[in-house]
DNA sequence: GTCTATATACGGATAGAC
DNA sequence: GTCTATCCGTATATAGAC
């Protein structure tokens, strides 16, 4: 599965990466990727054939990435419900502070390319241990008897749109950024408080 | 502040605001905008002097739109807290649902050049009649002693995320688009819920 | 493998006829 | 106001020398 990559090669996924994610497909050019990488133009077609498959590499490698964090936490099987939100929170929101183009870049490809990522994406979410958990609560009469798929949505929604319309945050509250992180980890401990309001009877 | 357009004009802000909707600024070619308006391209540059000056006029008009939608709402007088959140929940729901590619444009506008939304969105939100029903509410010792910045984005977050995300509900899910916006309508009524239980102590 | 030079196409914009 | 024809810059991609 994994390719062995030469150091041109890297320096080009490298560069490349960081591009498409800031800036998107369309607005960045091949000759911004040999810039950044300082490599030859030549070279990026010599390696990876053509923009569109170069993208498309890069685009599979992030998503992968991105999606086994969450589908690892949620098929773990010793910890509970309540920690597994809390390490879903934790882990998501320190990962986008590292990577702050992570989510737009995801929802662009959502929208353009949907079936690449859907590719990646089985049936590990609904399928989860995390489902179960909640299934469970149900049964027991502990938890509301609520579509999962709710479940599984709030909790995405209450990690990652904060940093989607952080501009706006930021605006509102005449943040720094680093008073915006604060904000979100913050929110790493208030998320897992609400998902369990939200779902308890 | 109203400007009045001609035909021509109008048949090209209607085309270019569905291709800008639909595929970003940087995808879309004034040809592609001439085409699907069906007017010469060189008509584009004699009413609008430039494809990057059409896009600040759509782009300022959908957002006003957006905005406004939302202030209107939250400022309201005579509604109550639980009243508003019912109605943000309706009112956005639905018009996501005639405009589904309105939160990607939006999400990658604030992205790529947040000073124009931000001129729009003044203080808005954060002195709104909203926000200072659920200040009340701490002062009454109802509200859980939360800065509001986290009640206002949570209820953006989970009205418009899941649209966002939708390939990913619908492929998870097995949904028809049909039975993702019936689960969309469900929402209208459980969003408030969950927010009032979030904030309630 | 790495470079220069270039083929080829496309996109934004305008000149100028009607 | 509307059209055709075209300029010009830039983008992807490749040929071919080293």
């Amino acid at each position: 599965m994994k390719k062995e990559y030469s150091d041109t090669e890297i320096k080009i996924k490298t560069a490349a990466k960081s591009l498409f994610l800031e800036k998107g497909y369309s607005a960045t050019t091949t000759r911004d990727i040999s810039k950044e990488s300082d490599i030859n133009l030549a070279l990026l077609n010599y390696y990876f054939t053509s923009k569109k498959k170069l993208f498309e590499i890069i685009m599979l490698e992030t998503f992968y990435d991105f999606i086994s964090k969450m589908v690892e936490v949620y098929n773990d099987e010793k910890s509970t419900l309540e920690e597994k939100l809390r390490l879903t929170s934790s882990k998501y929101i320190d990962m986008i502070i590292v990577e702050p183009h992570l989510p737009t870049f995801v929802v662009n490809e959502l929208k353009n390319n949907p079936s690449s990522i859907l590719k990646i994406l089985k049936g590990q979410i609904m399928e989860s241990k995390l489902v179960d958990q909640y299934n469970d609560g149900v049964k027991k009469g502990i938890y509301k008897r609520i579509d999962p798929i709710h479940f599984v949505t709030n909790i995405l929604s209450l990690i990652v749109f904060p940093f989607i319309s952080s501009p706006i945050i930021i605006k509102m509250k005449k943040f720094s950024r680093k008073e915006f992180n604060e904000m979100m980890y913050e929110r790493k401990k208030l998320i897992p408080e609400w998902i369990l309001q939200m779902i308890k009877k």
